[in-house]
DNA sequence: CGCATGCTTGACTGAACTCAAAGTCCGTGG
DNA sequence: CCACGGACTTTGAGTTCAGTCAAGCATGCG
């Protein structure tokens, strides 16, 4: 009938947590320019819309290798549904995990500098990544590259975030770390469009642990301890924050 | 017996390997392209040799300031000569040392996503920089940019690098952060050209502890421990490696 | 249903922090 | 020239926080 609509692509980024069924979605394979920029919430010049290169889309299953260490570079993702890790394994076998990628980050920076990747990304939760290929970046015909400047752009904002983790890894308490940990997830759903109250962490204690560098048992007993003060509502990987005031105050 | 050399105080810390009596070269004021290429080991390929355009250098005293927080951004910089540390401050006021530049490195790169700088930059000894201005990186009029290329494949090694310091500061235990720190120490300055098992730290103890995550009391017991069983030789600042096997196993 | 994985909680231990004091180096100024 | 002060470093002693080990519970999947 007149009224029957497809799903229309400006709607689909809206904060429903899980998508029902979207098999019309589900076929698509690529996505446009315009897209990426929205993803990444590109907000500089750009000169020309380049409207009519398509960049092919990659699914990935909860458990699944997006990168591997040592793979040669191919080109840039940016995520565009789901969560990731990215560890980095040493030579002694020990794991880092560096962060946890979502909505509207970037994948695959690190290879550039080597011509291969230098860490280790694995799907959290069933991923939809938007594949920009290496050729698209480097390619000298295309003069003033609008693609490659975004990217460069969006290399620099991860610099900034890794910075931050960084940097987050350096309180003195291992709760306060916990603590910002939390506020820092929550201020990014809050950019990716969802509820900054309420969220599902996508990784184990041990995975957050790994990235705090605490034991998994410390996050647990943070997580309980933030509980019982009532600052945030834990079950299992559920959080709700009570209050973000209360949060920040453990911070330091 | 026959000679006894003044050892200058700005001249002190580095290592005898590359520049011996530069006169001439320290009253030039520009650097060109290809110097630029050369510090940073830029491996890559680039199309024309873009030997017109000169860089203005900038020269620090130590403890002066390179580049502040908030600050608008106004270029890349590359260091030619001289030790730097760049840290962030948290709004508590607590700063944290991400990491210390030396030769070759890049600064500034932080500036480009928000176009303000990030993070603050000091001087540790009297230093030497290249800019690399705003308006060169991003020029339209230049077409397929060289240096543009090039500034983002050094900021992808940087990434690499932070990524290792990240890493790096997540040892078990602080012994361990104090070995490796000192055996990238030991690898830097062999990839500027100096003396691998012989050099000279240009930061305090208080620093390497901000940087490593440990008060600056363990990283002088974790000297002194490693002077201790034969493995480095500690005298201040002056570090002898004596066996760069004996450090590595102390990493685990 | 049974098993694997993940999470919580408790008790104990030890590594690193804090506080403190003394020593070293360096530049500065009398 | 030497005395002084300040910044940096070393070392010691006591304390505390987070790691380790262990047990039990919940959840989800084949």
């Amino acid at each position: 009938m007149m009224n029957v609509q497809p799903i229309s692509s400006s709607a689909r980024w809206l904060p429903s947590a899980n998508q029902p069924a979207l098999k019309l979605e589900s076929d698509e394979r690529w996505s446009n320019f315009q897209e990426i920029l929205s993803l990444l919430r590109f907000d500089g010049h750009v000169h020309e819309m380049n409207d009519t290169s398509l960049f092919r889309r990659r699914r990935l299953k909860a458990g699944q290798s997006a990168l591997s260490m040592g793979q040669p570079f191919e080109g840039l993702y940016v995520v565009r549904l789901g969560a990731l890790k990215t560890s980095m394994t040493h030579v002694d076998g020990a794991e880092h995990v560096l962060a946890f990628p979502m909505k509207g980050d970037l994948l695959g920076f690190d290879g550039i500098c080597k011509n291969k990747y230098l860490s280790e990304v694995v799907a959290l939760t069933d991923c939809d990544l938007i594949k920009i290929p290496a050729a698209e970046l480097f390619s000298p015909g295309r003069g003033c590259n609008d693609i490659e400047r975004m990217a460069y752009w969006a290399i620099s904002r991860e610099i900034v975030q890794e910075q931050t983790n960084y940097a987050l890894s350096h309180s003195a308490k291992s709760e306060a770390r916990v603590a910002r940990f939390l506020r820092i997830q929550s201020e990014r759903f809050t950019a990716m469009g969802y509820s900054p109250n309420r969220f599902t962490l996508p990784m184990t204690r041990r995975d957050i642990g790994n990235h705090l560098n605490v034991t998994l048992e410390t996050v647990s007993r943070a997580f309980s301890a933030l509980d019982h003060l009532g600052i945030i509502a834990v079950e299992r990987r559920e959080i709700k924050i009570l209050s973000l005031e209360a949060l920040r105050k453990f911070e330091n």
